[in-house]
DNA sequence: CTGAAAGCGCTAACAG
DNA sequence: CTGTTAGCGCTTTCAG
């Protein structure tokens, strides 16, 4: 004999009362007698039934479910995001339904279109740099959709962000202050990710300006997300006559560091490095790495209290949301 | 005007067919026309018509989703895992819903409810241990369920592992070798998590033994899963008088390294240290620590792709997968 | 406060 | 090769 699942209707026929009544204990309608509400959990709770989600997806237009779109979540910054996000997701009673692009255009426009088919009631996208066919179909969806750690120039979808610009700007100043003069700026693409080709990119040269000091580019380098190729880039940057770095990622900076260190040159006197996202692994080397605090769980974290707000469609003040930063000097950068 | 979805019955309409039809042609299946097959894929086109995912997993009784249990994403031995899962699942068509437990009893049994009321075709389970309660859920659920990293020592789910205890014993054979007879063990709970306080330790055990070294329970340490406790077990280590170290998780080992490091300790000269995972941080650390090297992509993928044969009620011959483990000597201990 | 009834959008026999 | 017909299990008017 196979197990039969057990429905509402089981219930609603166990209980004496109708399946809708049921219904509305399960859902919390206060329009149940008290007595009735006692006597259908009481049946609920001897016959263990477990309302089925999927209908009830399918009846209401609600699953209750939110797809994240995530590059790597290997990488810390974007898992230290995705905490924030899966607990606030939870305390609303959402799931995350959470897939990895490898920031592939083409995979991303897949994975949206299956989170789509799927029904979620709401989407967080993390990466670095959203694809005009992705940017179309965001948009012409009607779910709503919100951006964390990730910055998109036409401001449609909702955001949570730091000021990548202000915070980039402080840290070379303060590096420029620290005496150096040939300061690297090392990044995933600029031409492509506004983060780093726009607000970074900006910060750093406004701060260059502020000092006069003038834009090098044989100073500015493009790189994967990965401390392996951060290693290799060491090098080129010592070719380049930097004295000082500032790095978009924590891996990065990681691997760079690390190509330092292997070749004998001493962190922070000979050689500074600042980096960006504030990820544990930038507690956990050594020389610990100075960074931009970027508070992580949070934008994660008020990137789906938003999204709630939207999918709840409540009214929102500001979809647009930029979070406090600041500056650790850790080992990675002389005493002031 | 309210955004009409389109339905397949929509589709139906438009192309002269019943819904049937465009049932089949959704679902590839082959009894259907090329010559309506083609008519029916133009007008789902022209329609941009996309499937309910959700009319679909009610009506056929599967949702292509599965459930991953996960302590916590920001830990990189299980993010790497979940990336191993996400991969193949995506191979198969899947979705995963993600779920971080923080290893608390409470939590796991409510999240595994709820995945369940939705529906999902399968769990991954990622953990330490497993509640007795935990275990009497799983048991009474009729959906598979595969662990991944994770040993139950009642083998009734299906499982992805590496020889914890033969890896451990050659880790501690190596270090004796080495000249050490006070080799401290450091990992979490030894009482309550099995791979630690049964395989782990009992690797650790046996080589000693075979070396005619007494184990010493003074060596033995629990820790929290974390660098920054890891730092302060160093201290305890040194009183202990402990010359190496094997801990059970890399970000320990990464704390103790950083504790020893701090303290002016030269590695491995003074100090080695032998960690467990391989994850990248093991790599990204100064100097790189000697590891046991698991495969955790591929313990992530193959079981997933167990988990997918078990969905599809294949038959499965073995389903305590054990995976081939290695040792990697790098920056944390002597030459041999 | 409660019940009846009509779907939600799709799959899956079954018949032809 | 194609159409008809029941549901899947639940929510949601609409009456009463």
């Amino acid at each position: 004999m196979e197990k039969q699942t057990i429905t509402i209707y089981d219930v609603a026929r166990e209980a004496n009362v109708s399946m809708a009544t049921v219904s509305r204990v399960v859902n919390g309608n206060p329009n149940v007698k008290p007595t009735t509400r006692k006597k259908v959990l009481e049946v609920i709770d001897r016959l263990d039934y477990r309302p089925n989600a999927v209908a009830r997806g399918l009846a209401s237009k609600k699953t209750t479910t939110v797809g994240v779109i995530i590059p790597d979540v290997t990488n810390l910054y974007f898992s230290s995001l995705a905490r924030g996000i899966d607990d606030i997701a939870t305390m609303y009673k959402y799931n995350i339904i959470l897939a990895n692009s490898d920031q592939n255009d083409q995979k991303e426009v897949q994975v949206l279109n299956t989170l789509l088919a799927k029904q979620v009631d709401g989407i967080i996208y993390m990466g670095h740099k959203i694809s005009d066919e992705l940017r179309a179909e965001f948009s012409r969806s009607k779910t709503p959709v919100v951006l964390a750690g990730t910055v998109d120039p036409d401001e449609q979808m909702g955001s949570v962000n730091i000021d990548y610009e202000a915070a980039t700007e402080q840290t070379i100043a303060q590096l420029i202050s620290n005496g150096h003069e040939r300061i690297a700026f090392v990044s995933g693409s600029i031409s492509q990710e506004p983060i780093n080709g726009i607000y970074r990119l900006k910060g750093y040269k406004t701060a260059l300006q502020n000092a006069g000091i003038e834009y090098d580019e044989s100073l500015v380098f493009e790189t994967a997300y990965s401390f392996t190729v951060g290693e290799e880039v060491y090098s080129k940057l010592a070719e380049a006559g930097a004295t000082a770095v500032f790095a978009g990622d924590d891996e990065i900076a990681v691997g760079i560091m690390n190509g330092a260190l292997d070749h004998f040159v001493k962190i922070p006197e000979e050689f500074e490095v600042v980096t960006a996202n504030n990820s544990k692994l930038s507690e956990m080397v050594r020389p610990k790495l100075s960074t931009i605090t970027q508070p992580l769980y949070d934008i994660g974290a008020v990137a789906m209290r938003l999204l709630t707000k939207l999918m709840n469609k409540e009214d929102v003040d500001e979809k647009t949301i930029i979070l406090p930063h600041n500056i650790a000097n850790r080992g990675t950068t002389k005493e002031v």
